[in-house]
DNA sequence: GGCCAGAGTAAACATGCGTTTACTCTGGTG
DNA sequence: CACCAGAGTAAACGCATGTTTACTCTGGCC
């Protein structure tokens, strides 16, 4: 583990300019970006990059470590703050210069799946879960039948709709200008706060007929069926 | 174009088989899926596979036609039916024996973006515009200040619901079998149908605050704000 | 029978990839 | 100065891919 100067434009090492320059690439083009591709972006030959490193795969785990730890430290003074939306934290983070990049490595990374998006999601899944529940109790959020499942499709549906997004683009460099994440969150924040307070359906009938068939809303423990 | 006998799993010609082979390959593993898979699995050699379409873009670009041509036609009978959740067309289909190879090769779709992805979403909102506009008419549904902009943000929430649970898999082998899309859908339903009918947020605090803050709430013609 | 069009293939080819090898250069130390 | 460890590289290697080439086989028609 090498010392992380975490952000900073200046003078690097070889091994950090290399990761900076993975990180960037591979959140604009995905994780088939070739390592010729990011030694040019780095300035260095691709040999390098594997006698810095090791392997590509060892370049990828590095630049994970170096990601998510980024993002939890910066976490707690950023996601603290609208305690109502989830996956608004995300669309903070994406609306600052520096931490662009790291946006699109992560969503880069729940797009190619494996391990590594599966544990970044749970981590999501465990935070949230503790400011959800402060929200239910401070009255401000509705409680629900199964707190977890709630929690997985709204952070699905925050992340889904980011990656659509994403996937859309035509142009696959516009991912890391501003512009095109103030696009796609304002899209997002009517329709998701109009749901969110008003609901989408008028009436309980649906909802009542799912209770009714599954008689199994998992709660915590034991479940108080019919 | 080629007389499609759409389903079934009797004697074909070579190149049904191929594509049928191709579908359900892509569907599986996207569309990095080589060639010779491809065509191990139709049970022909990989240059067959060239001479018989051409290229294996052009391959893509049959199965494109195919799945959505087969899609299309069977929608009608299967999407007026629940008018409620968005995207629960989808998940009907979806577990439906023959159907599922085709929602994994709709997803892989999705996932790996492009024109392809993006005119499938568009059809979708276009369609959706529809049934939904009939929800408010009938009192089902609430009404949105942008009922596109909502319509887009449900569709991402479903579709991002399944792709991170087609991503998050770790045998991809999964989303072949009923299993995983009972499981997938199960565990989207109940949260689904709570925060559609009684909504997430317990007041109207946050939205209002939006709807002052930006005074261009684009309903289809003229806005009427405050 | 003779033969030929069409379907299918094995083997080679070109390309891009991650990685390895053998080398050059350079700056500090005895 | 001598030299040598470390950083960096150009060139080659092995491999998988999509595609092409030259071939074999087979079935129907005169």
């Amino acid at each position: 583990m090498r010392s992380q100067q975490l952000l900073s434009e200046g003078d690097l090492s070889t091994r950090a300019r290399i990761r900076q320059a993975a990180v960037a690439r591979f959140g604009r083009d995905g994780f088939d970006a070739s390592l010729r591709t990011i030694a040019r972006d780095a300035g260095v030959s691709a040999a390098s990059v594997v006698k810095t490193f090791g392997s590509k795969e060892a370049l990828r785990d590095e630049c994970d470590e170096y990601v998510f730890a980024v993002i939890r430290d910066g976490k707690r003074s950023v996601i603290a703050a609208p305690s109502g939306a989830p996956g608004a934290f995300i669309g903070q983070l994406a609306r600052m210069d520096e931490y662009r990049p790291l946006i699109a490595y992560v969503l880069r990374t729940i797009q190619s799946g494996g391990d590594t998006a599966r544990s970044f999601i749970e981590h999501m899944v465990e935070d949230a879960l503790g400011y959800v529940a402060d929200g239910v109790a401070a009255g401000m959020v509705v409680p629900s039948r199964d707190e977890e499942a709630r929690i997985r499709f709204l952070i699905g549906a925050t992340l889904g709709n980011l990656l659509l997004a994403l996937a859309t683009e035509p142009d696959p460099s516009a991912i890391e200008r501003a512009e095109f994440w103030d696009r796609a969150l304002n899209a997002l924040t009517l329709p998701a706060l109009e749901v969110y307070t008003e609901g989408f359906l008028t009436d309980r009938a649906m909802l009542d007929a799912y209770l009714l068939y599954v008689p199994d809303p998992p709660t915590d423990s034991s479940g108080v069926p019919a």
